[in-house]
DNA sequence: CAAATAACTAAACGGTCGTTTAGTTAACTC
DNA sequence: GAGTTAACTAAACGACCGTTTAGTTATTTG
């Protein structure tokens, strides 16, 4: 035992995520991780082994903080109803105060889909699933849609999720909203 | 006058749109661009000034790419029925054999959305807003719609083709067309 | 208090980026 | 056919990238 760590690693890689929540990844520099995180490279590498190790790092933190609406879309009992709730929510946490960042998720989504990342695509693999599964279950609440429904509507709204997150960086409050109920009126 | 250029500008122009494609703006360098064009570096900067000129001009290369899909949207005379057909034709020109790349606006859309490059977004915004017209133009032929459901369809379409081409990237070709339908089931 | 060790600082690493430049080659004019 | 000029080649530029390393500081243990 020596001399103990002057940073928390959750607090910092909080820093980090942010950082490239609003420039992705390619456009995060570690300088710019260095100045934001409040540590020097040398701390980032002894903690994180390297950029990608940060961003798998950042990615998990990302998730953790929006584990809350997740839950509540998890926890609810109003079927489709609350799957729009989910889509209003995901856009307030997504756009704070003209700060249009969309879904760190998507936009990961969006910046490796050409690379083949195993470790990147896993993350974006399991959050899709069971997100697509959390769709699934609150579809199925209605009694009379059969299987191949559920499942077309399921998909249907994880790709409208999908350009909603995507579209929430360009477009207008109005334009969005708009865009949510019409995609709700056609279920 | 002296010696002659050995290649065509608008032949080159194409090869690099393609390239910058493939792989997003940041992710192209110089060097493969001279790879990928068959010219050096010195005949790139002295024809488009620099990576940014070149980017631009590949940008209209591919509007004149996909200006036949277009022209078809202008002229055909089946109102919504027009709009699915172009969102059909706009993801089968996207995805030729195996390689998804997506629709090259929306990804510079995405690329760039965090930037304010004034002349990306004067091309971005000229290609939206002349879909978006075609849109409205398209949607009044039904003559019972009146006008703010017409403006409501025209954003609600746009966002959605903006999802379809972010979704082309990584959905498989069935989820992709459950996704239109459904986008047309109610309008 | 001294030895050991882990966290720190700051400079440097090799590589690649977009861009420029010096020097050569080829087509035109007179 | 000599001179002019533009298109070519290839090497080099400085800046920044992600990463490493040598040296310093602070905490713990015996």
């Amino acid at each position: 035992m020596a001399r103990k760590k002057e940073y928390n690693e959750e607090v910092v890689v909080d820093k980090a995520m942010n950082l490239f929540w609003r420039n992705g990844y390619e456009n995060t520099s570690m300088q710019m991780l260095e100045k934001e995180m409040g540590i020097n490279k040398f701390s980032i590498y002894s903690s994180f082994g390297n950029k990608h190790g940060l961003f798998l790092e950042s990615l998990k933190s990302y998730k953790s903080k929006v584990s809350l609406i997740f839950d509540e879309l998890k926890t609810s009992n109003n079927g489709i109803e609350d799957i729009k709730t989910f889509f209003y929510n995901s856009i307030n946490i997504c756009n704070e105060a003209g700060n249009e960042k969309g879904c760190l998720v998507t936009n990961t989504y969006n910046e490796f889909s050409e690379r083949e990342d195993e470790k990147i695509n896993e993350q974006m693999n399991s959050f899709m699933s069971s997100l697509k599964e959390l769709f699934i279950q609150k579809i199925k609440m209605d009694p009379t849609k059969d299987e191949e429904t559920v499942l077309k509507q399921a998909n249907f709204l994880l790709l409208a999720k999908h350009g909603l997150a995507a579209a929430s960086k360009v477009n207008s409050k109005k334009e969005i909203e708009d865009y949510i109920e019409m995609t709700f009126k056609n279920i």
